[in-house]
DNA sequence: TCCTAATGATACTATATAGGTATCATTTGT
DNA sequence: ACAAATGATACCTATATAGTATCATTAGGA
């Protein structure tokens, strides 16, 4: 059972590493050398942000990436949103199906419980806090 | 993202049927109607929980499954190990390689909180507080 | 001005997991 | 003996995860 995905995993490093940066643009080339991430893949990561408004990125030589926003006002929430959507852990398993139990599911309200504990932490994450903690 | 699967999902409802059951056995062709579970599908997951110690079967003419031990006995989190494993949040998405962040992964604390809330609400639900919620 | 280093868009591939099916062997009550 | 049940096990299919590849576009600098 996992909360966070590959990707969403190596964004949040990504990200740590731009915010770290005293560079104008961070590099797809630079971030690989870095973290060791597959160019590719950390490409279509970065592309991803940038969509949805995380990043913002210039083209052309000397381009790059940079964070749209502060660092503290990015949520380690909205990064898991970008690659796991919203976090939904007390979702019907048969939401697309007629579900006898809908009005009355016995399970739905334990993993409400615990699904607005998550929201609550996860919310309260943000990329600032992220790079705080590391220590070489 | 899920906290339950389909077949822990189904394995409840199996259960609390069971639980609720006045027979001595209850089989799976008795199950597959009542519940609208595909049944050999159905027979796959109650040998899983045979297996695994929640259920007791008997084979035969009249055969079938009973609870191994009484429903207060049974906690929801017995049943998701069974089909889900051990719930595990905080798990690296890169345990099978180096991952050269392991002995300071700025996520692991947080997503360990997390589990940890997790375990202790699915621990104190038993089999018996998910039937007693049950109203026609 | 042209070359090169970068991202944008997008399509494709491989592998693992979830969800489900099928079959034959074995057991047991009648 | 037979029918009704589970035990063991192998298989199948669809979806999601993880990753690759390619061509188009843009912009800085020699």
């Amino acid at each position: 059972m996992k909360l966070i995905t590959r990707d969403t995993d190596y964004a949040v490093r990504a990200l740590r590493e731009i915010a770290q940066s005293k560079e104008k643009m961070v590099s797809t080339v630079y971030l690989e050398e870095k973290l060791g991430i597959p160019r590719a893949f950390l490409r279509k990561i970065l592309q991803l942000l940038q969509k949805s408004g995380i990043l913002d990125s210039a083209k052309g030589n000397q381009g790059g990436f940079i964070l749209a926003r502060p660092a503290q006002d990015i949520l380690l929430l909205d990064i898991i949103k970008v690659f796991q959507g919203d976090v939904c852990v007390s979702e019907c398993v048969f939401l697309k199906e007629p579900c006898s139990q809908k009005s009355c599911c016995p399970l739905r309200g334990e993993l409400k419980k615990i699904e607005n504990y998550a929201l609550e932490r996860l919310g309260a994450v943000t990329l600032k806090s992220l790079s705080a903690n590391t220590r070489k």
